[in-house]
RNA sequence: GGAGAGGUUCCCGAGUGGCCAAAGGGAGCAGACUGUAAAUCUGUUGGCGACGCCUUCGCAGGUUCGAAUCCUGCCCUCUCCA
């Protein structure tokens, strides 16, 4: 099976300009293409990380990706797919966010001579001379056409700042800019980016009067048709920091039913005869499959090392119940004690289990706080010097696991 | 620039002088049921030294015994006109 074959069967094309095209070019080795990531956050995230796979899916298959840093597209914002404008960042920001993209996608990407190369569209964004590229490339836009464009739909009603509205033609001018610097015939990215790629291929034609293509990735949704890879906190987040490697873990290991193997299809690159075969399973067998799922993405972000901690932590609470070293921990000082003690709502405060103490009582009142296999009956209840220095192990509903100790 | 509408708690959205920490829904959190799933049902959702007190209804002032609600100024958004 060939790579463009293999990602439809993996359910990861959306939409192409050009389907034969496309294929003929990637299936052969013959692209070179482009995949923008702008600086919004100090860390990347799962969408982030699809396009980060289908690029070495393709470098595999002998294509040459090149990885473009936004950090002058980072200074407008897009406002494609949003309901609100996208908070302006400062040039430190998103130089902070650059260095961190950087280190973050060198675990996934070869970079390097004839392997994928990297640029930053500021070195070129931020040199242009309005007028300039106002006659150059601006002439080539239709006000209209853009207006009309999907991804402003939701803008049209609440507002769209012209500084966003220009987010389309840089994008289009990278594209511009790649191919007749670098040679770069394909643009891909998000579902959501579509109509600004257009705008690139677009504007290749009528500057050049040559074909560039554009491949869009399915946007990972869930069977209720949200995006994936968001929790109620934000982001899931690549950054071990950010999202601990358990709860990366966790994350894929509860995602619902009806999203395990397309989750396992588009996300991991275990051979597609083998998931295949999962399809067949049903009910709690689907544990299994999304333990798999869970395993394979840690494995891929984090390493095998930390992969396998954290289906041993996982393991070690959901089927046996009991203490493991990997759990989140929280030291308790000298000072934090009263009479030798702590109070357990003061407790969930400092474990950070609870936001503020009403919510620790409301917590408790409820019976959402076990400690070390006991119920916690009463607010009142006190933690003793002597259970922390044994540690004491925190359950917080049926997932969140905490332990406490003196420091 | 002109005319109109509007900015409410995590989000949507009611409330137009006291009964408002503010209806309803969504989302979240907890409980039951389960397979660490989904659906469903129940409780809960500003803070604190908690039958009380403090902070919150775009921002800053004012009227009043009392303001999310009335007045003044400012900021922001949308619609129509230019």
């Amino acid at each position: 099976m060939q790579i463009y074959e293999e990602l439809v069967a993996r359910g990861l094309i959306a939409q192409v300009t050009d389907e034969e095209e496309i294929k003929e070019l990637i299936n052969n080795g013959k692209a070179t293409f482009y995949i923008g990531f702008d600086p919004t956050a100090d860390s990347l995230h799962v969408g982030h990380f699809m396009a980060l796979s289908l690029m070495k899916r393709l470098q595999m298959a002998g294509n040459k990706p090149i990885v473009l840093l936004g950090g002058g597209t980072g200074l407008i914002g897009d406002p494609s797919g949003r309901t609100d404008m996208r908070s302006m960042m400062t040039l430190e920001t998103i130089q902070h966010n650059i260095d961190c993209f950087k280190k973050q996608m060198e675990r996934f990407i070869e970079f390097g001579e004839d392997k994928a190369i990297m640029v930053n569209n500021a070195d070129w964004l931020s040199k242009l001379n309005y007028i300039e590229l106002l006659r150059d490339v601006g002439v080539y836009f239709s006000v209209n056409q853009m207006l009309r464009a999907e991804c402003y739909k939701q803008r049209m009603e609440k507002g769209l700042s012209f500084l966003e509205l220009n987010y389309m033609i840089m994008q289009s001018y990278d594209f511009y800019y790649l191919y007749k610097n670098y040679g770069c015939n394909m643009q891909f990215g998000g579902d959501d980016q579509w109509s600004n790629m257009l705008g690139g291929t677009e504007l290749i034609r009528r500057k050049l009067g040559k074909d560039a293509y554009a491949m869009t990735i399915t946007l990972l949704l869930n069977s209720e048709g949200k995006k994936m890879g968001k929790t109620a906190k934000g982001a899931v987040w690549l950054d071990p920091n950010k999202t601990s490697p358990f709860e990366f873990f966790q994350y894929w290991r509860n995602i619902g039913d009806a999203d395990v193997l397309k989750c396992i299809r588009m996300l991991t690159f275990l051979p597609l005869e083998q998931i295949d075969a999962m399809d067949q399973w049903e009910g709690s067998q689907l544990n299994e499959a999304k333990e798999i799922l869970a395993y394979e993405l840690t494995k891929l972000v984090h390493g095998e090392e930390e992969a396998q901690k954290a289906k041993n932590t996982s393991h070690a609470l959901f089927a046996a119940g009991t203490d493991d070293a990997n759990m989140p921990t929280t030291e308790i000082e000298n000072e934090q004690l009263t009479n030798s003690a702590i109070g357990i709502i003061d407790l969930l405060v400092l474990c950070g289990l609870s936001a503020s103490k009403s919510e620790a009582r409301r917590l408790v009142q409820q019976g959402g706080v076990i400690i070390n296999d006991t119920k916690v009956e009463s607010i009142d209840d006190k933690i003793t010097v002597e259970q922390l220095q044994n540690s004491v192990k925190i359950r917080k509903g049926k997932k969140t696991y905490h332990k406490a100790l003196m420091k």
